[in-house]
DNA sequence: GAAAACAAAAGTGTATACAGTTTCCGGCGC
DNA sequence: GCGCCGGAAACTGTATACACTTTTGTTTTC
């Protein structure tokens, strides 16, 4: 596990953003932070970087960092690479699934249930993004699970469909349902189901695209 | 155009390195980097920082950074989701292109063709490269063109192929009847071939293996 | 002569300092 | 009252300082 002080803020910003403890617009001020974490604006300011690298955050010139606050659009273009991607990954995962694969899959789903009928929203948000990058994980490709877990934490700042419990027992269902293709090597269906679960996701996007913000500009924009 | 001074140092250091002027391995010592674009360490670790985000530099603890050295196993990786990625955005491109559309890629392709004949190295490698990000530019999706962006870089730094003049005009030629296809609104033809031209690509990758080490000041003067 | 030990040099990691910009607030004119 | 101006406070952007680690080169020891 990385754990050098930068990365730790960079993960606390993570969780705290795509958990919605901090909302889209809202100012990260540099002293604040690294009072809060104990460490001076140097290590603060790395870690807002990163944040800024991958679309979290927005740094505008001599005026700060702030949470980022992604257009529909751009929430839409999110959604269609991630249905690029996984669709394909599917279909290779069930050309290439060993029982190791399937079974590690359904303790993840088994997870995942425990989490919803606990009505565990932070964990619950955390296991159904992670279903996916661990379907990257387990085909052997680490350079596809990073690039899943930046487009996913994305979409957690983007979508609140996981505070819902009935919408997180909806994707869960459909998790089950991919695991089940996939385990019966029929990549096509797999493929499909996870282009539809997708697209279900994406549609509780512009349900709830109400951002809570004291910015006047941006709320008439 | 982004042009803060970090990232001034961002992509020059890119080049660099995609350009294969710093090669796998090199040392990047932060003062001589600073002494060389006449600023302090500060803005040359921001960069430094910003290019490991990319896969294009390694951060050793306490040892400094280096020109990241990507194994074969990564570079497969890599190839793996630019051909999912890639295959669909053909598809989908074919579905949704327009005569403007198909005209610039056209004359993108024809560019090319004047690096090729001209020998120019340096901007084929860009050209060659860039063909596929404006591909999904000219969709409307920043979101994967800069996805497609970063994947490239790492390409770049992997594969010598661009140096060959021989499989310079051979991607050329792929990426013209891949143009071709798109035109005639084909997408499973497209997509096949664009599957094809990258697993071209991937091919030069085992074929040269040889790291030669040099000096950083020489190699961006 | 080779290997271990030590000292100096160079380099990284974090904190702090300082200049320039933005933001906030009270006063002034209307 | 309402809006505009000016100055202080807060904040960002960059440079510098300093502690600590790694590297290097030399000397010592066997």
């Amino acid at each position: 596990m990385e754990s050098s002080p930068t990365t730790a803020i960079v993960h606390a910003l993570t969780r705290a953003i795509t958990e919605h403890r901090l909302l889209p617009g809202s100012k990260l001020a540099e002293q604040k932070l690294a009072d809060h974490f104990g460490v001076s604006r140097t290590l603060v300011r790395q870690a807002l970087l990163q944040l800024s690298q991958h679309q979290l955050v927005t740094l505008e010139p001599a005026r700060g960092a702030f949470v980022a606050a992604p257009s529909v659009d751009e929430a839409r273009q999110v959604f269609a690479v991630r249905r690029m991607l996984e669709c394909e990954m599917a279909r290779a995962f069930a050309a290439q699934v060993t029982p190791a694969m399937a079974r590690a899959l359904r303790e993840h789903v088994a997870q995942e249930k425990r989490a919803v009928e606990q009505d565990d929203a932070s964990g619950r948000t955390e296991l159904l993004g992670d279903f996916h990058v661990r379907m990257a994980e387990l085909m052997g490709n680490q350079v596809l699970a990073q690039m899943l877990g930046q487009l996913i934490s994305r979409c957690a700042l983007i979508t609140l469909m996981y505070q819902s419990s009935q919408d997180a027992g909806h994707s869960h269902d459909e998790h089950v349902q991919i695991v089940r293709a996939l385990a019966a090597r029929d990549g096509e269906l797999a493929a499909r189901l996870m282009g539809e679960h997708l697209s279900h996701v994406e549609a509780h996007l512009t349900a709830t695209r109400s951002y809570p913000t004291n910015d006047i500009t941006q709320a008439l924009a």
